[in-house]
DNA sequence: TTTAGTTGTAACTATAATGATTACAACGGT
DNA sequence: ACCGTTGTAATCATTATAGTTACAACTAAA
């Protein structure tokens, strides 16, 4: 199976790179530390911006965050930037044949289930703060 | 985002089918049930038959679970279909700067941020079983 | 006011996973 | 031998991803 994309990773690195010279990183920088092209970069920080995480100051380059370091948590950018069909990271097969007792039952039973496992890795990600990933880079 | 592939779901599907019916349901049968091409089914059986899940009967039709359904979970299910590169839901960029702080820590910083986010998912998986599933199904 | 550097997007590309489909060989009970 | 089934290869259309080029719009500084 496929991994999820590495939209989260590079935005989790971009954020660090903002919290840490907020006016300086322009675009430009910041995709030469993450290694990639800048408009991925531009489009990042564009779905950053629409999420309410960073202002970005047009033509002069850098941007800032909105929220302090230590109420930024992996959640947020996670939500900022994977977002998928009704908020479900599970995909479940619809149309099933309702002349069966599973299938007829199976998508509703399912999608409770697997909402919950979403939840828990969701939970996992809103403990840890941008600032507590902050600590963790050694000079 | 894309969400994670329907196989999941479908082969949670072809598991309730066999445990209530194990050696009448064929590949055909299944896949009308879900609503699906034949193939599609017999190619998650034959990952559920690798993962050691169900012994399938060549020739005659038909399956059966080699595991108790009250042993087995909605996580060994996972793990038969969705199989990911050294087993990371998650995708991480790589190649980063070097040279910058961030860029070199980032990479196994967020590593073990996400790990924790995955086994908290796949610990709920584990929680529910086939046969708790199958009480759900309202005849 | 011009210039240089930056952001914001549109457009295009290559790659890869997914799910559906056709085709056919191999299997096994009747 | 026959018929229904499983096993698997091959192909296809669709879609997300990440990279890339191009260019308009913006802003400060010369």
């Amino acid at each position: 199976m496929k991994q999820l994309s590495t939209r989260f990773s590079m935005a989790v690195h971009t954020l660090s790179l903002i919290e840490m010279c907020p006016l300086e990183c322009t675009g430009d920088f910041i995709a030469a530390s993450v290694n990639t092209n800048p408009v991925v970069i531009r489009r990042i920080m564009s779905m950053l911006k629409k999420a309410g995480l960073i202002e970005v100051r047009a033509g002069i380059g850098g941007a800032y965050l909105l929220k302090p370091a230590d109420e930024l948590t992996l959640l947020d950018i996670y939500r900022a930037v994977e977002v998928t069909e009704e908020n479900r990271l599970f995909g479940i097969h619809d149309h099933s044949s309702i002349a069966c007792p599973v299938g007829r039952n199976i998508e509703q039973v399912l999608q409770q289930e697997l909402q919950e496992a979403q939840q828990a890795m969701e939970q996992r990600l809103a403990r840890t703060t941008l600032q507590q990933l902050g600590k963790q880079f050694v000079l």
